[in-house]
DNA sequence: AGAAAGTTTTCACTTGATGGAAACACCTTG
DNA sequence: CAAGGTGTTTCCATCAAGTGAAAACTTTCT
């Protein structure tokens, strides 16, 4: 995480402008005295900054429901994530690990200011089981997955948390450790009755095997040489836009 | 698509920070100089704006490539197409049209200004495949996914286009209809070669049935009442925050 | 070492952003 | 139906926030 920048330095229209649309985007839809409320600005300014995100469809407006994300935050979002080539790399781990485990499985980053962030994950198959989603934001402190982010993991090569943040809840986190560090963090989540010390003890090295081998294709072990990207699977963003597969013998058009 | 707020009542200084956010996610990264020429802004003011988006974290400086999207685009844009929650509820019909075709397969919506988004994908099988990807725009005009977004889909359910915006590709596209309409395209591309007449005349009523399956789910049929939504499955955001999924008799705490 | 290119800082200037208040529109209640 | 409450939009006097040219600084390349 890179120093901030001075806060003198800044555009305050445009720090307000960026708060209504993270408030925007974070569920706070709503008519707009309801967001300014929440931002807590004028009507009327927040009007005019609203309608400066409307003209670039960064939100829309709909008569019923008020404000909400527009397509623009969509397509940039998903091109924003595209750049994370981590999230479909992790797709085969993620189903691995429901598939042995059972529980929801996740795959975190360092996210805006003390939080992690999920980009990735794939639910697990119990009826009882972790409900997160792509793109929230926890506590880096007192997480599993945030202090393999903080790099601290034991030797042991994955660590879990018991009732932390919340009751009842227990998370397995080993670190995805790619050229530059800890890239990322790979865990499963679920309820604290079923993973259990002895659980636990075999879901632990299954993370560590799985976030090592997904290090390995960032180039962060370099024990193990990679001859070549492994094939890109159909999850989430399939081509880094700013770095475009291999045109396959055809022009890159779409319907 | 609503109306266009009056230009008059907008924020310079937040369009041009929108218009720099716009272009870090959208491949333009590089160092500031760079940036400044693509968006046309003296140096120091694009110094200063971008000083302010990485404040929020809406984009990252890193010593070496300069400016990319930061965590925060991740997690807003994440947490925006989220709200789509068309996406999980696309992915069988995306699964079984590749499985069906070969081709790849796409789900998409009406996105800024005159063009179209791709939502959603999964890879065609063959080794020539077409090569889109999530968050890509294209022009509605031309486009067989953009014709049905804009109503002109014939009274056979589905249309098609060959050698439209680019030679040598084929689309084959139907709408999904919502309760307010045509609520977002599904299409398969592939190469003019393997997409003839005799292909487009089987696919394209595989693609209406999919499509016509899929706007039941939006309650967009009236004719067949759905009793109940379906579960999610396990692609990109696999829950709306801001209408989360029942806790399943757990706290919602996340590692 | 010098030139070129990138980055950051400075500050006089002005205009763009502000926000309170009024006007307008819509909904609810007695 | 009228009054009250709430949400939305417009207006405009004010001033401070945003600007950008230029200088200073740093890094890279030949």
């Amino acid at each position: 995480m890179p120093g901030k920048p001075p806060a003198s330095s800044s555009t305050r229209s445009v720090e307000r402008a960026l708060a209504l649309l993270a408030a925007v985007c974070t569920g706070g839809t709503g008519p707009l005295v309801e967001l300014a409320r929440l931002v807590g600005l004028p009507v009327s300014t927040t009007l005019r900054l609203l309608r400066t995100l409307e003209q670039d469809q960064f939100v829309t407006r709909a008569e019923v429901g008020g404000y909400r994300p527009g397509p623009r935050m969509m397509q940039l979002g998903a091109q924003a994530l595209s750049h994370e080539h981590l999230v479909p790399l992790s797709r085969p781990a993620l189903n691995e690990l429901v598939e042995a485990t059972g529980e929801s499985a996740y795959l975190s980053v360092t996210g805006p200011g003390a939080t992690a962030l999920y980009l990735a994950m794939a639910q697990g198959t119990h009826s009882v089981r972790h409900a997160g989603w792509v793109g929230r934001a926890f506590p880096l402190a007192g997480s599993a997955a945030g202090s393999v982010l903080l790099g601290r993991t034991p030797d042991k090569g994955w660590t879990s948390i018991a009732s932390g943040i919340e009751p009842d809840v227990t998370a397995v986190a080993a670190p995805v450790t790619g050229p530059g560090g800890v890239a990322a963090a790979l865990s499963i989540v679920g309820p604290t009755y079923r993973l259990d010390e002895s659980a636990i003890g075999r879901f632990g090295p299954l993370l560590t095997h799985l976030a090592a081998g997904l290090g390995a294709q960032l180039g962060g072990d370099q024990l193990v040489h990679c001859s070549e990207k492994p094939e890109r699977t159909e999850a989430m963003p399939t081509t880094d836009p700013a770095h475009p597969a291999e045109p396959r013998t055809m022009p890159r058009e779409q319907r």
